[in-house]
DNA sequence: AAAAATAGTTAATATAGTTAACTAATTTTT
DNA sequence: AAAAATTAGTTAACTATATTAACTATTTTT
């Protein structure tokens, strides 16, 4: 018979606790991944948007007809227009990205990937999937979307309550 | 009858980004919460620690007997000593800490939590916990219990494997 | 046509992190 | 017991990532 189940003091802050740990624990994993390809977790996570990731959720709420452009990333990434310039930047001088400007509104730059850009993807999409499947294999599809639904119901709330502070 | 519901092209994926997402999207909660009280979510969570908050991952997995010492934050933190030097002057600085020499080892210097600092903590742990219920509260003990075992198992998994590159 | 809003950049600054070199205390080795 | 190694913490120099505010150029609204 199997000892019953540790229940810490407060389940609730231990979720988030959780939550927060492994979100924690996967970036310090990606860091090791993308340091040999000399771009950082955040720098990937760009790339991965430029490349429509269908698994991102920022795409899945706001589907793309076009290319992203730099004012789109500040929102997936949650972060000013000024630093996404910054961020930009380092991944135009590393040649993994270049810019289009947009024919209907002169303002607009549109963001792609480079061939070299989408190589480098390439690679690290192999080891990411690789990883994930060893990560997260073991469990069901069904507790994996029950997973997925209880996240992105927590995600919903508390950003609908973010927008209501302002 | 329900829809079928949504699966994504990749569910491995789609669990890490959930988890990321929801990581940040409560840490930018967080950050509204400790605003008001001159701190960061990074300050508060130094706070919990010295507090000995029996749901911290790392207070669960390292038990504490005496007050906690820099060189453990690092380890909690995951980040420098020099860095921890730098976040505790910030705390000592505000009044919300001090630190007490160890007797048996003149080179330690543990640390706690002033008067101020607690009083600030039991007002910030009423808004947290106050938030965490309308939060997870619509979720059952049995389910929240899950979501903890799939978590800290995948916390292990990473973690084990990250020791085992060096 | 004028005013307001939008997209992006630049400059100045803040914060959070790093490594390397250092002091002081303790532990281990010889 | 002395020398060497390790440990705890600090300091200094630096890097990365973020911010806001002021700016240009373009588009939209009034």
């Amino acid at each position: 018979m199997r000892a019953k189940s540790f229940i810490p003091v407060n389940q609730n802050a231990s979720v988030i606790f959780h939550v927060i740990k492994l979100s924690e624990t996967w970036k310090k994993y990606g860091e090791c991944l993308t340091r040999e390809y000399g771009i950082t977790v955040q720098q990937w996570f760009i790339l991965l948007l430029l490349a429509n990731d269908p698994n991102i959720i920022y795409l899945q709420k706001h589907p793309q007809k076009k290319p992203l452009m730099a004012m789109e990333l500040a929102d997936a990434l949650n972060v000013s227009r000024a630093n996404v310039t910054n961020l930009l930047n380092l991944l135009l001088k590393k040649k993994l990205i270049f810019q289009v400007n947009d024919n209907l509104d002169k303002r607009r730059k549109r963001l792609k990937l480079t061939p070299l850009g989408k190589k480098l993807l390439k690679k690290l999409e192999k080891k990411r999937h690789a990883y994930n499947a060893i990560l997260l294999n073991r469990f069901s599809e069904k507790q994996k979307q029950q997973i997925i639904r209880f996240l992105s119901q927590c995600i919903d709330f508390i950003e609908e309550d973010l927008k209501n502070r302002y």
